[in-house]
DNA sequence: TTGAAAGCGGTACCAA
DNA sequence: TTGGTACCGCTTTCAA
């Protein structure tokens, strides 16, 4: 029950077990050229006998690595994508033994700007890249120029599956629908119509997030009928306008589906309506202007979409692979939070500022 | 626009600069006595001017410290808390620059055996301990005499608040039972009882998991009744026995609360009265037995704990005060995942080995 | 009050 | 195929 020294056991150690010098230690470790095989087998089964694990500060401290990592993000919608820039930026202040610069580039839009702004940074060298797929098809080939010149891309908050990227990471999206659905399809106990808003069926994850909703509508909900997939392509005055004519049209639907950040037109359309409370409607991320609609019971759930984790796994993805050479899950799919009355005050405080200290 | 040359900056840097040794560059940047309040307050202009980050990989080389974490948790539960030692593990993995030594200490359950466990490594000179607290008010004692010993005490799972532990994570219990008297209320739609079983009114988590459910109830769903408060203290015999005495005493509650991992038991006496699907079921976190159950609908929700990740940030919180003094939020209450039918697929992975196999 | 120098544990280069 | 050694940036000791 004495103590087995637990010294610390180098290079050193092994080279004066082995009775050679640590310079062929190390190349044996590293399965470098220029060992004899039976030098090598022999260190390497005293290495495991010592249970060698290599000093990570010396290493990176010795090759002094620094890595440049850039993130190209959209500006808009900034409820979600500056939460996300804030999760990369606490992920890269976290890390130890290397050094890492992130640099964050920003443009307008999706699909707006994006390519222009891949276009110059493809000159310059990265070691990694954070993005935001908008058009696939556009982008897959931006993405693989980065790859052939070294540069490990990964996609966040979307994916270009058929690309070269190294990994993603972002919410499921038809997940998502699927729960609008069945949360619809518990709460409205008889027959009716629901419809969903969207922003551009084009876009894979809003594709995605409708196929996930109809699908699980016919199977678990199939007392509701889609009636109606509006696309308002992130325009508050399109959202209004389309959920005023639903109405006209479909004078009661018994639930709504918002599946963008851009459902305050159509609360508002609503409400001007007589209609909050009398619809049930799911919405989709958080944000200040969503909270009071939350409180009163006008929103049934709203689906929260992680903005802060998944910059932050985006960012520990990258640089786990820059560093160690580790492939985490290339794909990793996010499971939205189901934000309800009652579960709101423990989303609040990740808002952006100002609104803990209301 | 020509390249700043972002050369690295050192005390090397910052000593040539400033015309002195990197010995006094030293002695100055980190408030040691013997530097001339002059020559101090100009390093650290310098220092500030060119930016001076200090190099962690080399500053932890030559400190050469040597973190030992202990964890102490309980067998039982294991299906929570065998993912949340993989968490710890996992973020122990990730830890670059500073060598950490973790080592796990396993009793049988919360309140056996884990008093006379700390007892024992109180000699053992650690530098964090991660731990659930069981009975709070024997634990506090053992957590002051841990931190009076510099050994920081990090709570996971469940806390001790009073206590003089660093930081505590934990789900939040309260909203917990909200979240499930919200569900209820919204599902049920006509007046009706509902009953909550949960293990042990004076483990703190579940007093305050009962109190969350009760208070929603009574504002956001006051058409049900709550009519009993059973506690089967973790047997499962118990929750068996007591179900079938519920249903006798009163044959069909609209709704039934298990605040606890113990609901097997509750969903066989309730198949055996043909109750399923009758009565809206919610449970408390996701193991191989509950599949079956929320896929066939049977279970109307399961509201998941997330135990990998309580154990990732309770390591990464207690780490990062150990190594940089960052002390990161002292409180983290976690958000539970609220699983259903539709978005189970998602939470399937990261059970234990087998079941993604299938 | 300050300077000079010895390492911490690896990696990589040059010489043998 | 191997040995020897300089060096990465920082902390710390000893000397001035």
């Amino acid at each position: 029950m004495t103590d087995g020294t637990p010294k610390t056991v180098g290079i050193k150690q092994i080279a004066a077990a082995a009775g050679i010098s640590i310079g062929t230690v190390d190349r044996a470790l590293h399965n470098r050229p220029g060992v004899n095989p039976k030098t090598r087998s022999r260190v390497l089964k005293i290495a495991e006998k010592l249970g060698y694990r290599p000093n990570l500060a010396a290493r990176s401290l010795k090759l002094n690595r620094r890595l440049r990592i850039v993130a190209h993000l959209p500006r808009q919608i900034a409820s979600f994508f500056d939460p996300l820039r804030e999760g990369v930026r606490e992920a890269a202040a976290a890390i130890r033994g290397v050094t890492v610069d992130v640099t964050f580039r920003t443009y307008p839009h999706l699909g707006d700007g994006d390519l222009k702004l891949l276009e110059e940074d493809l000159e310059r060298d990265y070691d990694g890249i954070l993005m935001t797929p908008g058009n696939p098809s556009q982008v897959e080939s931006a993405i693989r120029r980065f790859t052939e010149r070294g540069t490990a891309v990964v996609c966040v908050a979307s994916d270009a599956p058929r690309s070269s990227r190294l990994a993603s990471v972002s919410v499921d999206a038809a997940i998502s629908g699927s729960i609008a659905a069945e949360l619809l399809g518990t709460v409205l106990h008889s027959e009716g119509t629901v419809a969903t808003i969207t922003g551009d069926l084009n876009t894979f994850d809003h594709g995605e997030k409708l196929r996930g909703f109809a699908a699980t509508l016919a199977t678990m909900a199939p007392h509701l009928t889609l009636i109606s997939t509006i696309e308002t392509h992130d325009s508050p005055k399109e959202a209004y306008r389309a959920t005023l004519a639903l109405l006209k049209r479909n004078p009661s639907p018994a639930g709504i589906y918002v599946s963008t950040a851009n459902s305050i037109p159509v609360l508002r359309a609503l409400e001007e309506n007589g209609m909050c409370g009398r619809v049930q409607l799911i919405t989709t991320d958080l944000f200040a202007e969503l909270i009071p609609s939350i409180e009163s019971g006008a929103i049934l759930a709203t689906l929260y979409q992680r903005p802060f984790t998944q910059g932050k796994l985006a960012f520990e993805t990258l640089c786990r692979f820059l560093v160690d050479g580790v492939q985490l899950e290339p794909v990793t799919r996010l499971a939205p939070h189901i934000i309800l009355r009652s579960n709101l005050p423990l989303f609040l405080e990740r808002l952006p500022a100002g609104l803990e200290m209301g």
